[in-house]
DNA sequence: TAGCAGGAAAATG
DNA sequence: CATTTTCCTGCTA
């Protein structure tokens, strides 16, 4: 079984980042977390149950590094010391604001998290929920196709998103030069890497995908192997989406269908004011960074000027974009009555002209 | 110091 | 060609 280390290249452990991004259904924004440990996403959803798969390894020690899910879309009952074999990848666009968060709390060694996580077995779930030996079987079965369809729904609504503000398709097979060099800029985005866009230049989806972690590695000592374990999940997520053998089942709860690569008009590039709009209609990804003011009246805010034109700059592959520069643009739009300045001005409160 | 306003020119699709 | 990016000067909170 392979296991990618993603987490040494990454920041402190986002332990929380997940929960928090998504808080709770309630509104309640004080999620738990559930950690999982560290797995290629082909071991995960190519394995039918990976859980199991490790179990059976019993003498193999887990993988480090973790990752979260939320609290409230788990089964309570999985809950108790759940540690779970996973992939890295649920870290959306979010958890790179909580990374910053978390960096200032002391990061949980991977060790230490280990130890608060037992590693899931009929042992720690049966006897730890109380129940009777025959069972344990069966809640743990349950409890692990429930954790396994959340995480993959997870997943795959997290390279929907990508797709969705990367403006390209899901199948890295599709991509040309131009999608490649987006997904990269993307990812570095996502884990903080350092730019390696220029290594992988005039290459395709395809070429890409036709690389082995070596030849990745070879094109970047630093992030190579992250990049291309990063690939793989989405190759195997577009490969779920078309399954690879016919019948083969394994999407369960997550089934839903992609979405066009640009929802709001295929084929023509996007503008600022439509890009403001997709940030501020996904309060739940980029609220961090913008939200709405007065949605009714248009009036909107900038909260993390940075990361809104670093966002923009990846969507436009502009890997220079800054907000000096996004808010020229978005000036550009005062004379043509798209956006203007609320009647009492703000920094960094702008409003559309012409509210939805 | 960061944001704002707008001119000017280059780059882009 | 329209739009955006880039660079700029000067102003303001």
């Amino acid at each position: 079984m392979t296991v990618y280390q993603l987490r040494q290249h990454q920041q402190p452990t986002p332990l929380t980042s997940t929960v928090e991004a998504m808080g709770s259904p309630g509104g309640d924004r004080m999620g738990s977390t559930v950690h999982l440990p560290l797995m290629s996403f082909s071991d995960y959803s190519h394995s039918g149950s990976a859980l199991r798969a490790w179990e059976e390894e019993e003498d193999t020690k887990p993988p480090r590094g973790l990752i979260s899910v939320p609290k409230h879309t788990v089964p309570e009952r999985s809950l108790q010391g759940v540690f779970l074999p996973c992939f890295d990848m649920l870290l959306t666009e979010n958890s790179s604001w909580l990374l910053k968060k978390s960096e200032a709390a002391p990061p949980v060694p991977p060790c230490k998290a280990l130890e608060q996580c037992p590693v899931i077995n009929s042992q720690s779930l049966g006897l730890g929920l109380g129940l009777p030996s025959g069972l344990e079987g069966q809640v743990e079965e349950c409890c692990l196709e429930q954790v396994q369809s959340m995480v993959l729904g997870e997943v795959l609504k997290d390279i929907e998103t990508a797709c969705i503000l990367l403006n390209i398709t899901p199948d890295p097979m599709e991509w040309n030069c131009g999608n490649v060099q987006k997904w990269l800029l993307w990812t570095e985005h996502l884990y903080r890497l350092p730019q390696v866009g220029k290594v992988f230049q005039e290459l395709s989806g395809k070429d890409l995908c036709s690389m082995t972690e070596e030849d990745f590695r070879q094109r970047s000592m630093q992030c190579g192997d992250l990049l291309y374990a990063h690939l793989d999940i989405w190759r195997s997520a577009a490969c779920m989406k078309e399954p690879c053998t016919p019948g083969d089942n394994r999407l369960h709860g997550a089934e839903e269908s992609w979405p066009k690569a640009d929802s709001s008009c295929s084929g023509q590039p996007i503008h600022l004011w439509q890009f403001l709009r997709e940030l501020l209609f996904k309060p739940h990804n980029y609220g961090h960074c913008i939200r709405w003011l007065n949605k009714e009246k248009g009036i909107f805010k900038i909260e993390d000027s940075a990361s809104v034109s670093r966002l923009w700059g990846i969507r436009k592959n502009r890997p220079a974009m800054n907000y000096d520069k996004l808010s020229r643009s978005i000036r550009q739009y005062y004379k043509k009555g798209i956006i203007r300045k609320p009647d009492v001005s703000q920094r960094l409160v702008y409003q559309f002209v012409h509210p939805v």
